[in-house]
DNA sequence: CCACTTAAGCAACGCTGTTGCCAAAGTGCA
DNA sequence: TGCACTTTGGCAACAGCGTTGCTTAAGTGG
């Protein structure tokens, strides 16, 4: 906690001020990638006045995030500089904690990793071993790599578990793991701050930074569900940019969702869960239906909240890639044709990173605070119904 | 579009910061209703100095927006002075067009209603005979409360419909309003800002304000949905204390989702959606498989998005409200038994508000942008997971 | 070579919340 | 009744934010 009321949104001040502009043209410089933004291009984009940009780009150089690289033709006057992200000012730690491995990267600013490390582990064997492998590896990690400025490391595990307090909960399988409280065991070992997050959070705040970057800057990034399908289903939201998880983390619990009213009964105890009729399809060999149960549900969630694109990740996704999102695609397909709106195709892909996915995104829960921008509520929304409120006359 | 970037977020000034921390109070004023808060919990609840309270109340009283009433007993010293909200300073219109009525409010800054008209709609017939029918009763609304400063009008309408563009889709059953561009059409009409928004999003909206009052200030408000079941079955979605419309107004499309693979047609190509077993068990009488299935769309919603309680409501249900209610919360109770996490119970409940839901939500789609921290999409921050990062060192 | 155009920085400014201090308005004990 | 103490809330001075006005830097084109 910050310090003010219980949970309650903060008055913001001149330093927040400050934070929330710094950080929103780091965001448009890590955007722009290594091609590089103009200051007045900034200033563009952010709707400051060039002066404004001019300061804030000339902290940001002071502190070593930015830098100028080259110039822009010229249009008839001087020539354009090219401000661009120095990726390599800041690092940060993503570990991913699966349940038989250990997968740790090292990531520059950019997100890119600059080192890589994989031990085997026994998630299953409880606190004590896990965390000296992690300290180990972390250690291995950081030296390996010289001595680079490190802000922390992000930690994405099984769920279900809790963000905000960074306490884990009864993992399937890990019944000893509950109530243990990870992120300030591992802040202690490792002297660093610590985030943690789900393995499909992680993975899909990962993604939402490639995907932003493909897509350019435009609006806020948009929407995707990150599906991923292994020995469990489970999915990470992005909604508005952002990284949905729901009061309790408990969001994205895609696997019990039920798509067939009295169907087979589940693990959970339910019936016809989506996993339990996806799993079952695969273990008999019926990849098409599993595909096609996997597109239902798919759709069930596009439709209810307005997604832009799908993508799939998971063992079992990966052991058969164009089977998946060949029937996931059919299947929105077919609905997109019966949709009363525009009846834009969404599309489905496999996302990309393989099995380093949850790694590199356990890495961007550190790094995307610095990014986007924080005060959600400084920056006037994006909608704006019309002429904007009269200033309260 | 406010000048600045395609839909790139935009950055802060000094005036956008004192809007900010303006409506934070503002906010806080709302929540307190009657009883009032005190500067000093003003300045707890924000995180801001008991000063910059002062001076922010002070803007506010000159504007109207607040006054003093009373004080606190004393503990000791000075007693506090008591601020409360003065719902009469400003008022908003909200107009709910339905397929065979018109409902018009006209409320004040608190969301009361003080004075409200009804009248007959043909909403197919067309724009013409709507907008006319629309002024004239605004007319009314305007005059017959005397001439307080009307900030705007909100218009709730049926869905498909783009909130951002303030366009129409094809409505069912209207084909004739498709791309009508309804909110500039009737913003010249009236003469005042108006905004567009879906019926179960302008009633979630108004639902998500009474809401906030009861639990208190706690939390942000938190998530709930709102389920309309009537003629359709739709949902109005708030997600981390703001509403959730998604990119294209399309969130809430909860109708449609597929919770029996291989069921009965529905209407709109596919099979197995709930409002087709919804509808289906309630023309055929059993209200009981009604609210099972209602419940099982209700269950797969909440496990999804991790939602603190759901609120019914529509034709269909006011008939049977106590049926309704007990049919779906046992679902969520069941499925509550199963669930990993803490397993708290999420309350059901019919919504208040009666056939005046939708009007009353969408005089807040005027008003909400006054109170508390806008909510530009999600940017579900809340978070801050550790010490917050320290400051870019 | 000079007029013109465009980019970027310096200086002064208005306005924000913050800090330091003091007046106002109570309680409680002598 | 009087005085010490506590608490609230405003006044004044201040640091720091983006903005404005203007100047300097660095190109193009005739």
């Amino acid at each position: 906690m910050t310090g003010n009321g219980p949970g309650g949104n903060p008055g913001a001040n001149l330093p927040a001020l400050r934070g929330h502009n710094a950080a929103l043209v780091l965001g448009l410089l890590r955007a722009a990638g290594e091609q590089g933004v103009s200051r007045l291009e900034l200033a563009a984009a952010t709707g400051l006045t060039p002066q404004a940009v001019s300061k804030i780009t000339a902290r940001l150089r002071a502190d070593g995030l930015a830098g100028e690289a080259g110039r822009r033709a010229s249009t008839g006057g001087k020539p354009r500089t090219v401000l661009r992200l120095v990726p390599g000012a800041r690092h940060a730690i993503g570990l991913h904690l699966d349940r038989d491995e250990l997968t740790a990267v090292l990531a520059d600013l950019a997100g890119e990793p600059v080192a890589v490390r994989r031990a085997p582990l026994a998630f299953e064997a409880g606190a004590e071993r896990v965390l000296t492998t992690v300290e180990r590896e972390v250690a291995a990690l950081r030296e390996r790599a010289g001595g680079p400025l490190v802000l922390g490391a992000g930690v994405a595990c099984p769920g279900p578990l809790d963000h905000t307090a960074g306490v884990l909960h009864r993992v399937t399988g890990a019944p000893r793991w509950d109530g243990f409280p990870l992120r300030d065991a591992l802040a202690e070992r490792l002297g660093l701050p610590v985030v943690l997050d789900k393995d499909t959070n992680a993975a899909a705040l990962g993604l939402a930074q490639g995907i932003r970057e493909g897509a350019g800057t435009g609006e806020g990034a948009g929407s995707f569900a990150y599906l991923h399908l292994g020995t469990g289903l489970g999915a990470g939201l992005v909604l508005g940019g952002g990284l949905y998880r729901g009061a309790r983390t408990g969001a994205g619990e895609f696997g019990h969702q039920v798509v067939q009213l009295d169907g087979p009964v589940c693990g959970c105890g339910k019936r016809g869960c989506v996993e339990a009729l996806c799993l079952a399809a695969v273990a008999r060999g019926d990849l098409a239906e599993a595909a096609r149960v996997l597109g239902v549900g798919a759709a069930n969630l596009v439709e209810l909240l307005d997604i832009d694109r799908v993508l799939l990740g998971g063992r079992t996704v990966l052991e058969n890639p164009e089977g998946f999102v060949g029937g996931v695609a059919q299947v929105l397909a077919d609905r997109a044709r019966t949709r009363t709106g525009a009846g834009a195709e969404v599309p489905v892909s496999i996302a990309p990173g393989g099995a380093r996915t949850v790694a590199d995104g356990a890495a961007q829960l550190v790094l995307a605070p610095l990014f986007g921008p924080r005060h959600p509520g400084l920056a006037a929304r994006a909608d704006v119904p019309q002429a904007s409120m009269p200033d309260v006359p």
